[in-house]
DNA sequence: GAAAATTTGTCCGTATGTATT
DNA sequence: AAATACATACGGACAAATTTT
């Protein structure tokens, strides 16, 4: 982990430190033992006072990262990503599969509202046309993965929210209204930090990173049934296309 | 742009609202009137004192994204986030089309090495087989955008660095070393903060983001020629996946 | 063209956060 | 634990340039 830290960036030493620190650990690269260098080994890579890794320290250890033992060090509790791989056939609780036991979605609101011109341009509707709006959380064992603001067209699936409070699930909750399969057409990733919102729906801590999609789904005849931007905790998941 | 800034996360404030606004300013969110609000419209949306709004607005100056008139206001002089498309024939070059006037590819260095574990898989070869390595940065319009460490099966693509620095381009030097076509076989895509090496050839400050993808590039007979792992500037780009 | 309103630029001072010693 | 230095953020006042009335 060489380089030095930056000063005057407008981010503080210790949060440049954590995320190093952070990034090293998913890299793997204390899993021979397990453990994070002592403070003063780190205070010198970095190039800053004991104190300052110190505060780095505090904040992995905050965010249920590591954990210090007075006498022993600072152990990593490791945590795997998890995969979604975007094909024509996306399915949010599909493609898991053995990665996690229990995939759920919770309904966190929902309402009807009309299209702005983003979302009249995905769903290919009249700006102003009637859409259903809503906000929902993913877990994969009780660990919230994503969060997602989804709209659909209001004619056809007026009855979304209560179909998916009961599902869990957006597929589920389409077989339920009468839409027996359909298909991904198109999807944006971007990343950014995440928002105040997210970091709390996320259980995130301030300055973590969200992996955005912006994604449309059709039925099988081409029509759009699902706009929705997602927004991924980006130290808990990967995304994979296969070509 | 709703969602106010956060204190005291080790970011500061100023930097967080740069952030903001030159994804607003990429997302086109100003496009009617070329400009970014007024300074103190920006301070109370985002709940912040004018001067700190300056601050911000005179980091994106210095990244050439605003400039600043007195008495006018601040106009946009560049709105970043390039396209990626990821198909399964998605090239660096091209696919950018009139996103941009000029895009370069640099050898930063390169090197012949024996295939570690990742790279063994990824090629398809057997630990430890001779493959070349090659560090590069890719520039639109002489503004850095993406940094690749990329490998090559040593026997068949033994002149690659130099085909790559003369061609500037791995769609070229494959067809200099007498490989007309090739395709896109699998992307994996997460992000995270840059590293300090990335910071500075992306010309990035500490915080920023970075998407990373790993790629794996084939011939036509499906025969692996390519790894590459590439980090880009998240704020500059934006990828999409069409099925 | 003149006056008013708007918008950025600069200066002062104060309080708090960050980092070192 | 305390002292020091600097960065960050706020608040107010006024100047300078531009646009609107």
């Amino acid at each position: 982990m060489a380089g030095q830290v930056q000063r005057q960036t407008g981010i503080a030493l210790w949060r440049q430190i954590a995320d190093r620190i952070r990034q090293a650990i998913s890299a793997g690269a204390y899993d021979g033992t397990g453990m994070v260098p002592p403070e003063m080994v780190l205070a010198q890579q970095f190039g800053v006072n004991r104190h300052t890794v110190r505060s780095a320290l505090a904040a992995l250890s905050q965010e249920g990262i590591v954990r210090a033992v007075q006498g022993r060090g600072t152990l990593i509790e490791r945590k795997e990503r998890l995969n979604f791989p975007i094909t024509r056939r996306t399915r949010f609780t599909a493609g898991i599969g053995e990665q996690a036991r229990a995939m759920r979605g919770l309904l966190l609101g929902h309402g009807e509202e009309k299209a702005d011109e983003e979302v009249a341009r995905w769903l290919k509707l009249p700006p102003g046309a009637p859409v259903i709006r809503m906000e929902t959380v993913r877990k994969a064992d009780d660990r919230p993965v994503s969060c997602a603001t989804t709209w659909f067209p209001a004619d056809r699936f007026a009855g979304m929210p209560e179909a998916y409070e009961k599902a869990e699930s957006i597929t589920r909750a389409f077989a339920e209204l009468g839409l027996a399969d359909y298909v991904r057409a198109t999807t944006e990733i971007t990343a950014a930090h995440a928002e105040a919102g997210d970091l709390a729906a996320l259980e995130l801590t301030p300055g973590a990173i969200v992996l955005i999609t912006k994604a449309m789904n059709t039925d099988l005849e081409g029509v759009p049934v699902q706009y929705a931007i997602s927004r991924f905790a980006a130290d808990r998941v990967q995304f994979t296309i296969e070509n």
